[in-house]
This record gives structure tokens, C-alpha cells and sequence, in this order.
DNA sequence: TACCTCCACGTTTTT
DNA sequence: CGTGGAGGTA
């Protein structure tokens, strides 16, 4: 008998779910039902008696995607999800690190530091190294600390070729032993660290190796070097991993997103035959065609082809504006008359390939007044009345903690200026101790003795008046006693964060309600509501994504739309230099992530999509005159459609057959003259054509005479600055 | 210590 | 154009 969660996957879906005990890679194309696939799985694992909810592991990149896995588990058996191994990499290394903390080395009540934290380490350490953050920027020093870790390399193995890097590993050792002395860990850290407590403890590892007959990751393509090496570790010679993942959404690979992991899989777990999923329950043909099409100009593939057995629906919309204004207006018309015939906002998004783009969209859309919702920005535990709410209580739980310290000793200002806290700072490093020890040390001199000693009483009392009192009172008591509260009263705009202090307190209400009902694993000590509830802000700093539902137009960079779906999608910006950006275009692999960006931006849409580009855009205070994308010639042709050209005075061809000019009226942009002599034939925004590069558009111009330059972005080569006396430029 | 002005900078970012 | 950080001044 087949149980009922069975019923409806097609061939490949059903194969991968009842594939026999074995590693498996799933090769999940965007809408092919790769969730279904995995959380089926585990429930047919379940349900065949093949494993029990306690010997799985599965692991995802997003908390929401684990949640969403626990919660379809759920509905397809009736279990109880608790104790169940189902979370972030990071998330379930945490737990790891949690409960075997003396093993790995950690206090019990270690801290989590995200990546504001951390670049606040980074910069301490390198102003007492006396480095030049010209030279050094700590940007630079945190990029090159993760990116070591993410090689499972300590900073005695790293090997200093030049100058830079030879400071950078003195860094990096400092902020290793920094972090020890605090009990801090970083994101990379809980990776690592739970890396090599299951790589230097044999019995650690051979318990959980034989708890965890099936590991089953999500979003394979995103997996960095280090998390293959902590699933080949877990799963050893016997376990079975069963991996779903898709070459052509990877868009991670700045941030160290390994695709090779996907050919070292099958070479290291004997995978003879990878699994496609190819049929897509989104979209409509048209938008699948036309994302088949421009994937299929990326060399390194696995290679899969979407198909669906719905409709081709309508072409592809693409709109030529003649500014980011007209642009933005021509979004707001269309949704709009999108909205007039019934179609709810929040099935609508707009995507950008950068952050910045928005701004204009957004002026747009007030003005129209439109309800829209930008996702990207700060999140609720990254806002700084937050951090410094959860900085008092992190000094408060563990005095060790320096940075918690260097947050608050003078937030409120209470009277602690740079010559005190310099006392405090010389004295911890002089002898080795925090910067706690340091301050409660009699040995300060002048104002800064009575205002330091006056801080760490305020710290005290907090300590002892809050102590065995409810999480949710506790930070109460800390927002009110640390003197946040009067703080942002009197602040010009403190009445939003007060109300987030405020929600801060609901949030740990509602934080402990969840937590008493989904207790961790049997038999081992909890740790207390406080750390938890401060490992669980570093580790889910609140909601980045989309809200699938919500009523408004949804604003968000292609790559945080990944994973959501819409009825329409407007991708803008459709430019050169922007997307792709100019930035990823130099190189091949750079281009090849911009089109698998372009890619994921497709396939968000299920039934129409609209491209649009403008041919002059304000960024960075000056107007930039772009090409269309290279992208619309990777899509055929046929495929889409012109809609209300505007006007072009200044542009090339556009690529598409039908183009029907309909009366607009023509808008000159403004343009910068530059410093080109005025008698010049060459003007800012003029289209040339170059006997190698092909056409552009002059974007920029510098110097005059011999020595005149210009700045030329190129159809198929980009940016150039070219010599006008040896360019040869020709007039298109 | 707090405010102001000047300057440099400006992809993407699940945790 | 906009921001955020640094440095100077009241």
C-alpha cells in the first residue's frame, strides 16, 4: 500500500522520494516542486520504517525554509516534529556547539557575534595593532577571517605571502584568541568549530553517525567548502545524503558557495545517477522558454531543461524608458491598471539587481499612493536600539563580554569620553583581562574612576534585580533601569524604537511560549531562556523575505526574491552595467552568476513578466546612459514583445522585432557636458561605434586635446575609458 | 560631549 | 543623489 502523501508527484518526483537507502543528488529545477520532493521523502522514510524522526538530519540555508519543512512534515504524518534535527546549518551546529560545549571547548553560555558584532571586533583589533584602515580596511580583515574559516584554516594555518596578508593573520589570531577570551563565536565559527569537535572526537562522531542514517540538505548549490566537509564528516561510509539542489540558482558564489560540491558529491557518495526534476508547476511556457534560453548561454551547467504542461501564455513584456523616472512610472501605470482588474498587490513584484534602484521606485509609488513593502532592509535584531538592548543583557549574563561593553559603557552618554574608556582599554590589554575586569580594577585615575565605577554599579544592580525574574521582565527591567527608555523619549525620532524596545519584550514573551513547547533533545541540559533567546536574534534576525499574502507591491533585489513565486514580477533596470552588473561582467564567472541571477528573476514569475530599462538613469549623482542588457539577446526573439516604446534619441537598435513607436513625448534627458571642448563632436550620450568593441555610448569624458578620454560603455564589452585621439570612435 | 560639516563611497548577503 | 563615518569646533 502507498501511503497517501504519495499520490500526485510525477515519474522523477516519485523516484527520488522511494529511492532505496543510498546518496542521492536531486537536480531540482525552479518550480519543479523541490520541497515536496524533500519533505516527502522524509516522510516516506518515516513511514516505511526506514529510519525514525530521530535518526534524520535535515539542514537548510533559511530559517523559514526549515520551518516550512517542519511544518509539511507535520501535515503529512501525524508526528511530533520536536526533537527533530530540522534547521540552518548554522542553527543546527549551535545546537551541537550547545550541548557539548565543554568538548568544543566553549563556556556554556557562549555568544553569538553576527556580522555587525564581529566587524566591531575587527576594528577594536586593528586600532590597537595601530593599522591604517586606509591599508587595511576591517571590511578587509572580517572577509579575510570568514573566508579562512569557510577553508577550515586556524590562524596558524595560514600561510603570509606578502605584507598585507602577514598582518591580516596577526589579525585574524587576535580576533581568534578575542573571541575565546569572551566566548564568542561568529557564524563561520559555529561551522568550524562543530567541524572539528566532530573530526577530533571519535566517539562524539561514531554517536552521531549512528544516529543519523539519512542527512538530507536543501539548496545544495549554496553550500560552501566547509559545510561539505561537515556532511561528509556526519554522514561517514555508511549514511545516506540526499541533496536537492539546482547548478542554475546559484547565486551565493561571492559569499563562497561552492557548485563543484555538486560533481564532488556524486564522485565522493558513488552517485551514478543524478535525478532531474524538470517539469515546472509555475510558470507558463513563454516565461520557461525564455528562461531555458538565457541559461543555456552558461557554459559550466549539469544541465536540465524546464518544461511545463500548461499554456504559453502571454509574451514577455519589455518597456524602453527614457529615464529611471519615466521608468518608475511606467511600474506604477501598469500596476495600477494590474490592480484595477482584481489582481492583489502582493501578487505582484518588482525586482531590482541592487539596492539602490529602489529609491526612485519607491518615490514613485508614494506619489501614485500605492501601498508597497521593500524587504532588504535593516532587520528587527540588526536595529541599533536593539543591539543595545541585547548588549546589556549579554554584559549582564557574562561580564566577559567586550563587546557588549563597548556598546553600552556610554549609551546613554554618561559622561565616559575616549580618554576614560582609553584607561579601561589599556589596562585590560597591559594585563590580559576583559574589559570588565579591567573597569571593576581600582586602579583607574581622575573623572573616569567615578563614572567608570558608577557604570559597572548600574550593570550590578541590573544584575541583581533582575536575577531569577522571567526573560520578558528582564528586559523590561533593562530597557527602564539602563536608561534606553529616557533615552529615546527625548530623541527627535526615539517614539519607532521605543516601540520596538517595546516589541523586543513581546518578542521574548512569545520567544519562551514557542520554546516550552518544542523542547531540544531528551535528556540534555537546556540552555537558559537568555542565551537562547540571544542565539536565536543572532542567528534569525527577524523577517528579510517576502511575507507571501501580504497586500502590498512587493520590492525586493533579485536575490531575495529566490525562492518566492508571483503572478506578475517586473524585472528593471534591465541595463548594461547594472544586470548585468559591471562589476561581475569583467569575468566569465562573474557573468555566468548574473545570469543565473537573471535566471532566478524569470522563473519568479508564473504569469507575466515585464522587463524594463531606461536609457538614462541617475546613480551616484550623475546620469548614466546605459545600453539594453546583453540578456535580451540571450531570449528569443519571438518570445517577447515591445510594449509603448518611448521615444530614443540617443540610443542604438533595440533588438526586438516589433517595435511600434507610440507617440510619447520625446524626453531630453539632462545632459552633463563633461569637460569636452564644446566645438567637440563628442558629446555625453552619444552612441559611437568602435572597430573592436562594437557600439556604445559615451558615458563619461575627462581631459581635452591630446589628452582627451572618454569613458565609453559598450553593448557587449562594458565599460571602457578610451583615448579619443587613438580610439578612432565613429558616430552611430 | 554633542553637533556639524566635509568627504568618500556606492553589488548581491540565506546565517 | 544619498549615506555613513571621521574629524573639527562650540
Amino acid at each position: 500500500m502507498s501511503p497517501h502523501f504519495l499520490a500526485g508527484l510525477n515519474e522523477p518526483q516519485l523516484e527520488a522520494v522511494t529511492l532505496p537507502s543510498q546518496s542521492a543528488l536531486i537536480l531540482a529545477g525552479a518550480g519543479s516542486g523541490k520541497t515536496r520532493v524533500l519533505t516527502t521523502r522524509i516522510a516516506w522514510l518515516i513511514q516505511t520504517g526506514q529510519v525514525s524522526p530521530h535518526g534524520l538530519l535535515a539542514v537548510t540555508f533559511t530559517n523559514k525554509a526549515a520551518k516550512e519543512m517542519l511544518t509539511r512534515i507535520s501535515s503529512m504524518l501525524p508526528i511530533n516534529t520536536r526533537g527533530m534535527w530540522v534547521g540552518t546549518f548554522h542553527g543546527l551546529c549551535n545546537r551541537m556547539l550547545r550541548m557539548h560545549h565543554a568538548e568544543a571547548g566553549l563556556p556554556s553560555l557562549f555568544q553569538i557575534l553576527d556580522t555587525q558584532d564581529q566587524l566591531a571586533v575587527v576594528k577594536r583589533i586593528m586600532k590597537s595593532m595601530n593599522l591604517d584602515d586606509e591599508l587595511y580596511p576591517p571590511r578587509k580583515g572580517l572577509w579575510f577571517i570568514a573566508g579562512n574559516k569557510e577553508e577550515g584554516r586556524r590562524p596558524k594555518d595560514v600561510e603570509a605571502y606578502d605584507e598585507f596578508s602577514e598582518q591580516m593573520v596577526k589579525v585574524y589570531a587576535e580576533y581568534d584568541q578575542q573571541c575565546r577570551r569572551e566566548g564568542a563565536v561568529d557564524f563561520a565559527e559555529l561551522l568550524l568549530r562543530s567541524f572539528e569537535l566532530l573530526s577530533n572526537n571519535d566517539l562524539l562522531r561514531e554517536h552521531y553517525r549512528n544516529r543519523f542514517k539519512h542527512i538530507l540538505v536543501d539548496e545544495f548549490q549554496d553550500t560552501n567548502k566547509l559545510q561539505y566537509r561537515w556532511l561528509q564528516l556526519l554522514a561517514g561510509q555508511q549514511n545516506a545524503v540526499f541533496a536537492v539542489g539546482d547548478d542554475d540558482q546559484s547565486i551565493y558564489a561571492f559569499r563562497g558557495a561552492n557548485t563543484a560540491n555538486m560533481q564532488h558529491l556524486q564522485r565522493d557518495f558513488h552517485i551514478e545517477r543524478v535525478i532531474k526534476l524538470e517539469q515546472n508547476y509555475r510558470s507558463h511556457a513563454h516565461i520557461l522558454d525564455a528562461a531555458n534560453a538565457l541559461i543555456n548561454h552558461n557554459r559550466k551547467r549539469l544541465g536540465k531543461n524546464l518544461w511545463t504542461s500548461e499554456g504559453k501564455g502571454e509574451p514577455l513584456r519589455v518597456y524602453e524608458a527614457a529615464t529611471d523616472l519615466e521608468e518608475a512610472s511606467y511600474v506604477v501605470q501598469e500596476v495600477k491598471s494590474l490592480r484595477s482588474d482584481g489582481l492583489s498587490l502582493g501578487e505582484i513584484a518588482v525586482l531590482y539587481r541592487s539596492n539602490a534602484q529602489s529609491r526612485v521606485l519607491e518615490h514613485a509609488l508614494f506619489n501614485a499612493s500605492l501601498p508597497y513593502k521593500v524587504y532588504g532592509g535593516l532587520r528587527f535584531f540588526e536595529r541599533q536600539e536593539i543591539k543595545h538592548a541585547l548588549a546589556y543583557l549579554r554584559l549582564v549574563a557574562n561580564a566577559d563580554d567586550d563587546g557588549a561593553f563597548m556598546r553600552i559603557v556610554n549609551f546613554p552618554t554618561r559622561g565616559i569620553g575616549a580618554r576614560s574608556l582609553d584607561q579601561v582599554q589599556e589596562i585590560s590589554r597591559s594585563r590580559g583581562i576583559t574589559l570588565w575586569a579591567a573597569a571593576c580594577a581600582n586602579t583607574l585615575s581622575g573623572k573616569a574612576s567615578a563614572s567608570i565605577a558608577g557604570f559597572v554599579r548600574l550593570i550590578e544592580n541590573i544584575r541583581i534585580a533582575t536575577a531569577g525574574l522571567p526573560l520578558p521582565e528582564v528586559i523590561d527591567h533593562v530597557i527602564e533601569g539602563s536608561g534606553l527608555k529616557q533615552h529615546y523619549k527625548t530623541e527627535k525620532e526615539g517614539a519607532d524604537r521605543l516601540e520596538n524596545l517595546a516589541e523586543l519584550v513581546t518578542a521574548a514573551a512569545s520567544f519562551i511560549a514557542e520554546r516550552e513547547l518544542q523542547p531540544l533533545d531528551e535528556g540534555v541540559a537546556e540552555p537558559d531562556d537568555l542565551s537562547a533567546f540571544l542565539a536565536h536574534a543572532a542567528l534569525e534576525s527577524g523577517e528579510h523575505q517576502a511575507i507571501a499574502g501580504a497586500d502590498a507591491l512587493q520590492l525586493m533585489t533579485v536575490h531575495s526574491a529566490k525562492g518566492l513565486e508571483f503572478h506578475t514580477v517586473f524585472i528593471s533596470g534591465m541595463e548594461e552595467g547594472l544586470f548585468p552588473h559591471e562589476n561581475s561582467a569583467k569575468e566569465d564567472e562573474g557573468l555566468e552568476e548574473e545570469r543565473r541571477l537573471m535566471y532566478v528573476a524569470l522563473t519568479r514569475a508564473r504569469r507575466r513578466l515585464y522587463m524594463t530599462y531606461a536609457q538614462s538613469r541617475m546613480l551616484h549623482g550623475q546620469t548614466r546612459f546605459n545600453v539594453a542588457s546583453r540578456f535580451f539577446q540571450e531570449i528569443p526573439a519571438q518570445l517577447m514583445r515591445k510594449t509603448k516604446a518611448a521615444p530614443r534619441p540617443l540610443l542604438q537598435p533595440s533588438y526586438f522585432a516589433n517595435r511600434g513607436y507610440s507617440g510619447n513625448v520625446p524626453v531630453q534627458p539632462k545632459v552633463d557636458m563633461g569637460n569636452i571642448d564644446s566645438g567637440s563632436p563628442w558629446k555625453i550620450g552619444q552612441s559611437v561605434v568602435h572597430a573592436k568593441f562594437g557600439s556604445g555610448v559615451i558615458v563619461t569624458a575627462e581631459g581635452r586635446g591630446a589628452d582627451a578620454r572618454v569613458q565609453v560603455n559598450f553593448r557587449n564589452g562594458g565599460l571602457k575609458w578610451l583615448m579619443l585621439e587613438y580610439a578612432n570612435l565613429a558616430p552611430a
